[in-house]
DNA sequence: AATAGATTTGCAAATGTTTTCATTTTGGCG
DNA sequence: CGCCAAAATGAAAACATTTGCAAATCTATT
């Protein structure tokens, strides 16, 4: 083959003899053209190496099939499972992602979401419920369905799919506190703009109140085993410790699991460790990490199917989708001890 | 704002007062219309929530301003770095990404670029060095630049950017050797359709046949840290057991310190253990883990960039660029006990 | 005030499709 | 063989832009 001026569908039609109707009828209504038409159509079709134009398709105000999908980043494991799991829902749906990340930054998700429009999306996905006014304001004035996927909330003003991350701090929470544990702290990431942190922290800070305890002490760290393991570090080597830990993810708990470990103590004898997410991984660690599961493949692949059903019914009223947290109770956390189990 | 019938560049020139050859020029070479006229538009557009059309400018002739990426997963860390700074380069430059995975299946990755195409991307780009004839007889009709991420080799069809897997492989197994065992096992993936670690697999095998010596076992076991480790137990729980273990990867090697673990031998004095890839963590793990770096965000990075180049100069000529693998040598690895170093 | 030259602007063609509607072809049946 | 309905095809308009070219409008100079 040799590198040419495109190939348009007036040239197969021109090969195969016809006219271009015919040609483009070939590709979407078969059913239509005589059998020998099209098969002399298709012979053309390959013969030149014919590649529909999309772009011109979808100025003709035919679907684009693509489909936008911000996320804060697609380096971490959690939402790489996500994206995976839409990608793979839409693309079952003959649809192709446009993707791109903020790095946590709301204006340029804004950014980011405007481009895709200019592509003439279908369909509009974002991670997390909490946006620019200019967002929301853009989402309003498109015909386009919109969904936020990874949190759930009852009061979206676009769909959503997700769990309750309030539920799940929560849920982390009360099980530190049936094993009776009540020198405790927190291992967050910074809140600012990331609502799915914000949410699960004060599910567990709403939990401990209601229980009559304050935290030990609140540990924030950014979002990486190094740093949330230098973090955690700090407080398991003073005199005093908690005897439980609860963490934003699995990510903060693992690095708190390597500080414990090089702090020369006992997991979960010494310290209890529970995080949030159940990562790929978490499982298999050594002890097992007692965590919240949060259902990534579930809530991807169900945010999939939903936005391409939005997509081809042109249903644009609000849907919410709430998936169940579950404790992972695994080899990380045990009753304080010398203290009571409440069970 | 209320949905409408979407806003053209017809309405923003009627309401501006001016014609659409105006507005257009307004938006791709605003130093040709006067300022005042310029500001009446800018004033139109914002009034009415006017968003470009890309396809219509791509059909007419523009560039898309949009890259596909095929990857076999997104949910691997290590390709999630990749696609990560692979788009932050591209974006930089103005460009989007159109992704989609083919979960390791040459004639759906094959059916993806081509999906790619009908959209009109500018740059198409993949992983790894094994595809399809189809594949590359696409390559090489299009007038489109097209790279390989992720392996170097100084023989390719198509530009690309990578690590040498093979250097890799070798450099493991040199410094497994250096430490003077002799008992070695590998432990890598399946090598069919993954030419990733099929380099690795022959850069390991050769250098051990070199100072011959052949592998003790060779493991066979599914990208994941709990398959690893189900497949390693096996191994380890043998009463006789090989003194050092050359993983295909980090995840592998994670797999197989928990096995060794659980097994109840000590890392690095019982049993030394290696990877490929340094992903992210891996520094962190206890015992840190030696393995051979594959600077995963620097090739990323690269590759964008390169990507962007080509596209913009309409350079379709085959670039080669490698990156450096390199040995990090931490806590994982011992000389053998009762043996000697050469070093 | 007139005019050359420069700066702005608008017209219309072109881009690659899909689709409506009208026309032509085909096939069955008396 | 001729007719009619059904099936297949083609012409042309439409989609939302960009751009070459020509026309119109300014600016400055005499």
């Amino acid at each position: 083959m040799i590198k040419q001026p495109t190939i348009d569908i007036v040239d197969v039609a021109r090969e195969a003899g016809t006219s271009i109707s015919t040609v483009s009828r070939t590709f979407n209504h078969p059913d239509l053209v005589k059998p020998t038409t099209r098969r002399r159509v298709e012979e053309a079709v390959r013969k030149l190496g014919y590649i529909r134009n999309r772009a011109a398709q979808t100025m003709h105000g035919r679907r684009s099939a693509t489909i936008g999908l911000v996320v804060p980043t697609i380096a971490h494991t959690i939402f790489a499972e996500v994206v995976q799991a839409f990608t793979d829902a839409v693309s079952a749906g003959g649809f192709t992602i446009l993707a791109a990340s903020h790095g946590y930054d709301l204006n340029q998700e804004y950014a980011i979401l405007r481009k895709f429009l200019e592509h003439r999306v279908d369909g509009l996905a974002v991670i997390g419920l909490e946006h620019n006014a200019e967002t929301f304001a853009l989402f309003q004035s498109q015909n386009v369905p919109a969904m936020s996927i990874w949190n759930y909330s009852d009061a979206t003003e676009i769909s959503c799919v997700g769990a309750d991350n309030r539920a799940a701090g929560a849920l982390a929470a009360a099980h530190i506190l049936q094993l009776g544990h009540r020198d405790i702290a927190t291992v967050f990431p910074p809140t600012t703009g990331n609502d799915r942190a914000q949410d699960r922290l004060s599910g567990v800070l709403d939990t401990l109140n209601a229980a009559g305890i304050t935290p030990w002490c609140t540990v924030e760290t950014p979002y990486s085993i190094s740093d949330a393991k230098a973090a955690v570090s700090n407080v398991l080597t003073q005199p005093a410790i908690p005897s439980a830990l609860i963490c934003g993810n699995d990510v903060l708990a693992t690095g708190a699991l390597y500080a414990a470990r090089r702090a020369g103590l006992n997991v979960p004898d010494d310290v209890s460790l529970i995080g949030i997410g159940d990562f790929k991984g978490s499982r298999d660690m050594e002890p097992a990490l007692t965590t919240v599961r949060l259902p990534a493949r579930e809530i991807g692949t169900l945010a999939g199917q939903h936005m391409v059903q939005s997509i081809i019914t042109d249903d644009t009223t609000v849907h919410r989708i709430r998936c169940d947290t579950e404790l992972q109770q695994r080899d990380t956390t045990a009753p304080v001890r010398g203290g009571y189990s409440a069970a």
